[in-house]
DNA sequence: ATTTTTGATTTGTGATCACACTTGCTTTGA
DNA sequence: TCAAAGCAAGTGTGATCACAAATCAAAAAT
C-alpha cells in the first residue's frame, strides 16, 4: 500500500489549489446589504421591501428576508410595527449614544491592540497609511467611497490585533449602525472643506508604535468623534431653524 | 352627525380592551430559543437541527431557520463549515474574553444608570431584592431556574435606566453568549456550596442609592466575575488533569 | 482486520405558493 | 364638497417542495 505516496500527492495538489468556498446566496445578499449600509447608500428613514431588494439583487425573496432579519437583530435596520423595515432615523440622542458606545468599545479594543501588536503588524499599518497618502496626492478629485473603504480597513486592521473574538463583532455592529449617520456627515465634510483626516490617523499609529495604550485610545476617540460632532451641530442648527 | 358620541363610545371600549398583539411565530421561536440558551438548556457543543427544533416547537422549518440565523449573527450560536449550527464551545480564552467585554459594557451601563436612576426606580430595585430574600428564605430547596430569572430581571432593570438604546442590545447579546457557560458554573456553584449572592446585589443597590457610579461599577464587576472565575478554575484544573 | 466504496437517510438552502394584512385610490353616500 | 366605505395592488409570513451536500451504515475490496 502506497498510502504515504498518495497522501503526499494530495498535499502537493492542495498546496497549488485555492479553496473555492461555498458562500450561500443569503451570505452574498447579507454582505451586499452591509456594504450598502456602511457605505451610506441607503438614506435614513428609507423603507426597504423584500421583493424590491430581491429584484434589485436578482434572487428570490428567501435569501433577502433572512438577511433582513439578521440586519434587524443587529439594529442595522429597524422593524416597524407595520412589519415593514426601514433604515433607522437619525436623532440627536442616537448620535450621542452611538458615539459613546463606539468610544468605549473601540477605545478598549485599540488599547488592547496597543499592547499586543507586533512590529510587523505596526509596519503593515504604517504602510497602509503611506499608500493612502499617495492615492490622495494623485487624485485631486476626492473619491469618497474609496476613502471610506480605506478608513474602514485601517481601523479594523488595528482592531483585529486586540485578540478579542467578542469585541470585534460588536464593533462591526456599531459601524453598521452608525454607517448611515456617518455618511451624511462625510458628504457635508467634503463640501465644507475637510480637515486633514491623515493627521488623526498618524497620531493613532504613533501611539501604537510607542505601545502607549492610553494615547492610542485618546487619538482614536478624537478621530471617530469628528464626524459625529459635525453631524450633531448640523442637526442642532437644523432643529433650531425648523422646529417641527 | 353624532361624531362626538361615536368617538366617546369608541374610547370607552378601547379603555376596557387590552391590545391583542401580533407576535409572529418566528418571534416566539426566537424568544423560546433565547430563553433556552440563557437558561443553559442547551449544552456547549450541542448541535441543533432546523427540523429537530421545528418538531420540538411544533412549527414548520421556516420560522426556525430565520430564528437560528438571527442567533448566529449575535454569536449566540455558531455556524460550522458543514452548515450545521451548534452552541459554541467553552474555552479559557472565550471565558476571559466574555468577562472582559461584560465588565466593560455592563460596567459602563451601570455607571450611567447610577447617575440617572430616580429614587422611585431605586426603590423598585430594592423591593425586588426584598422579595427575592423572602423567596429564598421560604424554599429550602434551591430553584436554580427561578434564581437565574430573578438575577436577570435584577440586572436588566438597572441597565434599562442607563438611557442607552445602543448598549442594552449589546448586553443582551453578551448574556446570550455567556448563558451556556454561566449555567455550567451555576450548577457547579450549587454543589460546591454557593457563597451568598445576595450580598453582592446589596452592594450594588447601596452604591446606586448613593449615586456612586464608580462603586456601582466595581460592585457589579465583582458580582459578574464570580461564576466566570469559578468556571475558569474548573476548566484549568480539568485541563491539567486531562491534557488531551 | 482495516480501509474503501456504495447507497440510504438526513440536513440546509432556495424557490414558489397561499394567505392575511396594509396601503392608497376610487367610488359611493350624505 | 367631503368623509366614509370599498376595492385593488402590494407586502410580509409561513408552509411545502426540489435539490444538493453531508452523514452514517453496511457491504466490498485490499
Amino acid at each position: 500500500m502506497q498510502k504515504a505516496a498518495i497522501e503526499k500527492n494530495n498535499e502537493t495538489i492542495a498546496a497549488q489549489l485555492t479553496p473555492v468556498g461555498r458562500e450561500t446566496v443569503q451570505d452574498r445578499v447579507y454582505s451586499e446589504l452591509r456594504r450598502a449600509l456602511i457605505g451610506g447608500l441607503f438614506e435614513p428613514n428609507q423603507v426597504l421591501t423584500i421583493r424590491g431588494l430581491a429584484d434589485a439583487l436578482v434572487t428570490s425573496t428567501m435569501p433577502v428576508r433572512e438577511a433582513l432579519g439578521r440586519l434587524i437583530t443587529e439594529k442595522a435596520l429597524e422593524a416597524l410595527p407595520n412589519r415593514s423595515v426601514r433604515v433607522p432615523p437619525i436623532t440627536l440622542e442616537r448620535i450621542d449614544d452611538l458615539l459613546r458606545a463606539r468610544s468605549l468599545i473601540e477605545g478598549e479594543a485599540i488599547a488592547l491592540a496597543a499592547t499586543r501588536m507586533s512590529p510587523r503588524q505596526i509596519a503593515s499599518i504604517e504602510a497602509m497609511l503611506g499608500e493612502w497618502d499617495e492615492m490622495r496626492a494623485l487624485k485631486h478629485k476626492k473619491d469618497i467611497d474609496r476613502e471610506a473603504t480605506l478608513n474602514q480597513s485601517f481601523h479594523f486592521e488595528i482592531y483585529r490585533c486586540c485578540g478579542s473574538a467578542v469585541l470585534i463583532p460588536m464593533i462591526e455592529s456599531l459601524w453598521l449602525q452608525s454607517g448611515p449617520c456617518i455618511r451624511v456627515a462625510i458628504y457635508a465634510f467634503s463640501d465644507a472643506g475637510e480637515v486633514d483626516t491623515a493627521h488623526y490617523h498618524r497620531r493613532i499609529v504613533a501611539a501604537l508604535a510607542k505601545q502607549d495604550a492610553q494615547a492610542a485610545r485618546e487619538a482614536l476617540v478624537a478621530d471617530i468623534s469628528r464626524p459625529f460632532a459635525f453631524l450633531r451641530d448640523k442637526l442642532r442648527s437644523a432643529a433650531t431653524k425648523d422646529p417641527t
